[in-house]
DNA sequence: TATACAATGATACAAAGATACAATTATACA
DNA sequence: TGTATAATTGTATCTTTGTATCATTGTATA
């Protein structure tokens, strides 16, 4: 079971405290990719904090992308500590993504220029706060 | 078989996912009308999502009117997907394409713009996987 | 003091899971 | 063949879990 110190006459904010101690254990191998982090609300309250609190910091976390946090299911450790990878592979990556892609919008029957179309039409913030 | 492949890191909503990839498969003529669908269970197992998830889906798609889920007997897909509707289907199966494109590129940490270069580049030619 | 800002809390909401139920089909057996 | 019973399949409802938004509190600073 997670057990995290908070301590609240510290000018750190609690938020900041979570996020800090999380990283550390799993650091130091406490925590594991795959494992499942307690509720915010589990949390909250073995910690006496607001379940708002627990969540912020899992949000920090989880768009650092150090856990994946999904609504209706919990929070989890990402098998992948944040990836450092070279912008090589990275490029090769995303390669691999758009061959996919394009083969998939063909076979429904779309040309080049409507699959271009179709990712032009989106708002660039539709990626927003992936969990 | 049928197979799907969900995100769960997503921010789209596994049943939306669920929603979309069948109406993609059924655009693609990987379903044909008259199929039946995996069970809400079995389907379920595979994903490694509860049940529930996967009958809102199939619930979606039969309020579509384009499958129908039939308490005791099984879900099939329907005979007539509306004509005019196949277009739009079809529509429909290349934006979420695009948004799961645009998601997994940003995930890797490019912009839009690079999303789309990479595309761009692509020769027109890789479209085996006709029928 | 007054105002602005950051941190936290409170409340309402949305997505997914758990459990019990109803309709249909399959099976056993007289 | 007919009927009872079990198994299968989708449905209804509530619970659990994270999210969004606004209110409150404390503190710095003009």
């Amino acid at each position: 079971m997670l057990t995290l110190n908070l301590d609240f006459r510290s000018d750190v904010p609690l938020t900041n405290q979570i996020v800090a101690q999380i990283q550390r254990q799993l650091a130091s191998g406490v925590l594991k990719p795959g494992d499942q982090l307690p509720t915010v609300r589990a949390l909250a309250t073995t910690l006496r904090v607001n379940f708002n609190t627990v969540a912020r910091a899992y949000r920090i976390l989880d768009e650092a992308g150090i856990i994946s946090t999904q609504q209706g299911r919990g929070t989890f450790i990402l098998e992948q500590p944040p990836p450092e990878t070279s912008t090589q592979l990275r490029r090769e990556a995303l390669n691999a993504l758009a061959r996919r892609y394009l083969e998939e919008a063909h076979r429904l029957g779309f040309s080049k220029q409507e699959a271009l179309q179709a990712i032009a039409q989106r708002n660039e913030t539709a990626t927003e706060g992936h969990t």
